[in-house]
DNA sequence: AGGCCGCTGTTACGGGATTCACAACGAATC
DNA sequence: GATTCGTTGTGAATCCCGTAACAGCGGCCT
């Protein structure tokens, strides 16, 4: 019985699917949807019915066969999975104007991630109360990592300051981050990151917008007028 | 020649990584360097030189073989590429929290993606200021939209309103959306949309930690001590 | 001038991800 | 009860991306 261990080699494409996944799964619980294919599942979500099923598979049998899914099967092993079976507390640094949005985004806690902290190095910020939370000191950082628990942290200070924060966060034993710094950041092995970065997404999506303009529309089936 | 055309087929792993690579020359083009090889390039971003030049084949010569690459000719070149020679103008729907720490951005606007305006339906946000512009009534979108001539589109309205403001920007002439709403929008063929949602980021990296913390960390090196 | 070194462009290969195909199973219907 | 339909689990095949290898070119040093 070593299924964590072997849920590692899970591709990353399919660890990406499984938030979709879940996020459908919630919304046919929420109105009363007991039963699901996986080809009712897939479509919603413009992905082969064959490619869930494969995806499902890294994680051994959801449901018995023969029968559909469950959602109430299905929702509870997804959380666990991903592992937010209990809320994931996590820390935001940096409270500029991304740092604040996030802490403003409900979604986040509604999702199973909880900001238990917001930090900043800026004395005018330092206090602000945002959803009931003040903007707290950097001294405080380590103790409350410690307090609550924190694994994850969100990363929205300045591309200049990433890596010290980083590396600070390293130390006070953060094990995620999630990065909005332009910059890429050095980690140890036993440490996670993930880069989210706008300008890149923008100007892939700018890519493709060129693409239509000036080359007519891609064409998916092989099939173009006038040539 | 048709290398619009051919350049509509490249894949997406490689659409996405030509942002880094314009990035990291940008920072080689402000600090004086001139001249950069496809080894020392990619080593800074973590990726094989031959991949890099794999990428850039598909875009055909950026050099003459035996010499490096000119970090001035490629600059221009991948601006072309993506479109963004000259400035992208976009506009923010939704001046919530996340349209607001999007329009003060100010990285947005060096990348060559301008925002030229910001909208909502909410009186309260109407007028208010952000970074020298006025949050717009949704009545002036059309018109700003055809007098800019902007394409690009930023959605960060909730969930339930984004199919609906999705099809009045698709009227209005917008071919690329770049969508912060968890939600799925259906465009026509003439239109790219790209999701961008921070839950599906957030609970990937959850997975990852959760691997980290049960499994013992994952070794991509197939060496760990005591086992 | 000649040889050596470093660089790119290009093709071939290997591996991973997606898709297909089918076997095994349950339920409903006739 | 048999049969038909719909479903999942799973291994095979296909396709695509990432990597390696090499050919061709330019400059430099001797």
């Amino acid at each position: 019985m070593r299924k964590t261990r072997r849920a590692c080699n899970v591709p990353d494409a399919t660890i990406h699917r499984l938030p979709l996944y879940l996020e459908k799964l919630k919304l046919l619980q929420a109105i009363g949807v007991e039963d699901v294919s996986s080809r009712q599942l897939a479509e919603s979500l413009d992905i082969k019915a064959s490619q869930l099923r494969h995806d499902f598979h890294y994680f051994g049998g959801f449901s018995r066969p023969g029968r559909p899914y469950q959602v109430d099967i299905l929702v509870p092993a997804l959380e666990q999975i991903i592992g937010i079976s209990q809320p994931q507390p996590t820390v935001i640094l940096g409270a500029g104007h991304l740092g604040q949005a996030l802490a403003n985004y409900q979604n986040l806690e509604l999702q199973g991630f909880p900001v238990v902290g917001i930090f900043d190095v800026n004395p005018k910020l330092i206090g602000l109360e945002i959803r009931g939370q003040p903007v707290r000191d950097m001294d405080e950082l380590e103790l409350l990592i410690r307090d609550k628990g924190v694994r994850i942290a969100i990363l929205t200070v300045p591309a200049a300051n990433a890596q010290a924060v980083t590396d600070r966060l390293v130390r006070a034993g953060i094990v995620g981050i999630f990065n909005f710094a332009p910059t890429d950041l050095k980690v140890p092995e036993t440490v996670v990151v993930r880069n989210e970065r706008l300008a890149v997404g923008i100007m892939s999506l700018s890519f493709r917008v060129k693409c239509i303009i000036e080359g007519g529309y891609e064409r998916t089936d092989g099939l173009v007028a006038g040539e």
